[in-house]
DNA sequence: CGACACGTTGAGATATATCAAACGTGGTGG
DNA sequence: CCACCACGTTTGATATATCTCAACGTGTCG
């Protein structure tokens, strides 16, 4: 249930359902929040670990003038910060996005797994390294890319880690971010990713209206981004294979939001 | 001998003499290698990890035009390619910066370590997770800090990191890179880097000449950098007890670049 | 209906890229 | 030992992407 898309179409870590239930079993809380809400601020010691179940949260880091860098961005079923489990603290804040369902496991029940279960707890690290990989692709896309890149690039990844979840066809999904949320995760202004959106829009790449993003060009948009997904480590195989995409949950969060 | 540089001065994960022991009871084969030689390249499958004893190395992606982002950079004592294990094939290409002393592991002996000894195998994933802590401040530094900024911000990193395993006095360490290296790593231009450097160095905040790294002003550079260190979960106590700096070392650094 | 958040547009300022060339310097071979 | 080469550094002039500031539009919700 909670993890029904935990690492799902994950090359190699996908869980088996013994497994699923064993996670499951940890959890003690089930919540739901506010859209902009923090869940955690960097510094303070965590005894739980976020699952997210439905909606959208971010990490990110304050520059000195106040302004975030999204260093993160998580969809349902991501791990969101499993990672405070070895680290203990974490180095940034944690917010949602959209309103979120999540589930909590504490640390302690992790204990339990990473001792009796070597094989999942090493599915645990490979979540971890996943968002690893991620921080990478989101290096480059910032080194390397120009305005309109960067923005290509991140709606491709998003688009990929929702189809992998069953929340993306490949054409259309809601994200219920601000163009201002996009300026963070870019690391340009608001008033920048207004003209490059626009950009977008009129040559038939991309359009993103009222938290609906609508892929009309997808190969161009990868060309855009200099998408390679690889780092996603999807098994594009199981993907292809998918075809419940779920129409109706994507309007849904459009009007949670 | 191997392992005596890593994990050090990490809060709550330094090895016990017995658990070094078991990684280097691990090593295979230690080799030198010449500065940028290739060492692993994204997409293939690994069954080997790499200790660097000694040198710089750094991971990094292509971009279209074959210009390359630095993801990351590692000193003496980092496992550079642990997360290999989990995820089995990297995201990225690997390679030497300077000449370097590298100890390889294979991912068979780890299995045994991760499957006997559930506490090291926490250790191993902490010390994945301080990369992707430090991927994040990287994040950081591309999205919000000017060019002389994200200069700064990794000049202090690097001393840190540096400093926690002796080869760095907080005023002085060797860094055998070049100013295009220092480009691919802030994602600017060397001309712009060279131009940046000029700045900090009539301001009296940093020089960088052959491959030394001079800090003038170590809290004006923190402050250019927006530099917070808490990221790289160094413990400051057992930091500051540390007197045995090397001054030699670093000067042989240089010479072996 | 009015308030507020989000999106859109314009004009001008600024940081960084680009292109091109010259300069130093350590290493190498004649 | 000198000349030269390769590599990294430095500098100048010009181009361009993105930022800044400021205003206005638009939809939604109380």
């Amino acid at each position: 249930m909670f993890t029904d898309r935990f690492l799902r179409h994950r090359l190699g870590a996908t869980l088996t359902p013994e497994e699923r239930a064993l996670i499951e079993g940890g959890v003690d809380r089930v919540k739901t929040l506010e859209p902009r809400q923090t869940v955690a601020v960097a510094g303070r010691r965590l005894s739980h670990s976020t699952l997210l179940v439905d909606g959208f949260m971010c990490r990110y880091l304050d520059d000195r003038r106040g302004l975030r860098q999204l260093v993160a961005v998580h969809v349902p079923g991501d791990f969101v910060d499993l990672h405070a489990y070895p680290l203990q603290k974490l180095d940034h804040d944690m917010a949602t996005l959209t309103a979120v369902t999540i589930a909590t496991v504490p640390h302690a029940a992790l204990d339990r797994i990473v001792q009796d279960r070597p094989e999942l707890a090493r599915k645990l690290w490979y979540s971890t390294l996943l968002d690893a990989a991620i921080h990478r692709a989101w290096l480059f896309r910032l080194g390397r890319l120009d305005a309109a890149g960067r923005v290509a690039h991140f709606l491709c990844e998003t688009d990929l880690r929702l189809q992998a979840v069953g929340l993306s066809d490949g054409r259309r999904f809601a994200l219920g971010i601000t163009q201002a949320d996009l300026s963070e995760i870019c690391g340009l202004t608001s008033v920048h990713i207004n003209r490059v959106m626009r950009s977008l829009r009129e040559d038939g790449i991309v359009s993103f209206r009222s938290a609906l993003v609508e892929i009309h060009d997808p190969e161009r948009l990868r060309q855009k981004g200099e998408f390679d997904p690889a780092y996603l480590y999807i098994d594009g195989q199981s993907l292809a294979a998918e075809s419940a995409v779920e129409p109706g949950a994507g309007e849904a969060a459009i009007i949670r939001r």
